[in-house]
DNA sequence: CGGGAACAGTACCGTACGTTACGGTTCCGT
DNA sequence: ACGGAACCGTAACGTACGGTACTGTTCCCG
């Protein structure tokens, strides 16, 4: 279930129904709650008949939508380089700071408030599409990076997948869920960095083997 | 706004009123967004003018809900004993089995998704209480803790925001994220001891001055 | 016993929204 | 030039739900 939905039928879509995706992405960053399919018409320029006919229903659009975003966000990967102890370190850094931009962009705030909000009562699956493309999606990416840090004697861990969560919790923090709930949390580029390279560091105190610079 | 809301007249309720409040919160965990005003008035077996005359409107209901079940959830105060080692590690693994216990409660994720469905759109700050009662909330009752710790010399740390906000990655990870999203992840009372433990030596291998048991 | 407050049950109203239907327009192929 | 497909704009329909009003019943208090 971890990435079955990552690539489906992306591009079977036109660039005009793109942009209607586009348009419904909008609509949720600005108006939060109120995406009713008349918006979305008017905001696209388009019938709701064309809705219907392109999307089947409310859902098949939002679950369209999801998707689109979810393509536009492949950040973030890492090519197979030569791995001694700074590149690994700027490579989580990377991660990091990627992870943050994304978790705190308003796009991504919307959207896993659309996605919790449907989690809640349809079994129309927009949460699992959220999570394979974003929390699963970014353990999948990262995953080979711990490996290979592992295997050059940087890395030292049992489970791939815990020393994965552990990163996790320690970039993200209490980030998402406080602006999943409306805080006023700002972010900026400095923090961002400054956040993503204290949480590498915190990591490499954790599993790091030869520690690069563990200063708190 | 940290806990302005914390405990605002959480007691001018008579039983009655209570037993409505638990029937919006039985019906929030079985039915998830249905949460009709008919369906509270037949669940709890009373008018829905009686429900408008008590509480306002259907927000009011909601708000005097959240508050209600965060009056329940007052677990995991630390009392202030003489400090060690061992006794400092007790307290956070006891934290954070507390805090892994509460997200993921049935009653939490569906409370928390209603929230997060409404800082999308109305002001009504459902999303503050619940971050007044939850994160924050924590977040003040572990401060204690954690500058006795660094007074008695067991911890190491600039500011007790920042470490806190470790602590609270390095417990919940993606956990919250992933219920909230529906994802089926099952946390068993030997696995939130037993990550409890784990972030809690993590925490102190980070913040820690004399390592207790930094085992992985 | 009588009267009134509190409340359950239910009918009702207005509105918002998903979905469908339809007339009019553009555009493409033949 | 003609026919039809695609599509826009909008009206219309059905339903769900928040909120209000009304009726009848229970129960407390004098």
């Amino acid at each position: 279930m971890v990435d079955s939905a990552t690539e489906t039928q992306a591009e079977a879509l036109t660039p005009r129904q793109l942009a209607v995706l586009d348009a419904v992405l909008g609509l949720m960053v600005e108006k939060g709650d109120q995406l009713t399919m008349a918006a979305v018409a008017r905001r696209a320029s388009c019938s709701k008949e064309t809705l219907y006919k392109w999307f089947g229903d409310r859902d098949g659009l939002l679950t369209a939508t999801v998707q689109w975003q979810a393509s536009k966000v492949r950040a973030g990967n890492y090519d197979r380089q030569k791995l001694d102890a700074l590149s690994l370190r700027d490579s989580l850094i990377s991660f990091a700071a990627n992870w943050l931009q994304v978790i705190s962009s308003p796009t991504s705030i919307a959207l896993n408030r659309l996605a919790i909000s449907h989690a809640a009562t349809h079994e129309s699956n927009l949460g699992g599409i959220v999570l394979a493309n974003g929390r699963f999606a970014i353990g999948e990416r990262l995953r080979p990076l711990l490996e290979d840090g592992r295997a050059t004697g940087l890395l030292d861990f049992d489970d791939a997948e815990t020393a994965f969560r552990t990163f996790f919790g320690l970039v993200g923090r209490d980030v998402q869920i406080r602006l999943l709930l409306g805080d006023a949390l700002k972010l900026s580029v400095t923090e961002i960095e400054r956040d993503a390279a204290r949480a590498a560091d915190q990591f490499l105190a954790l599993h790091g083997r030869a520690k690069p610079a563990p200063k708190a």
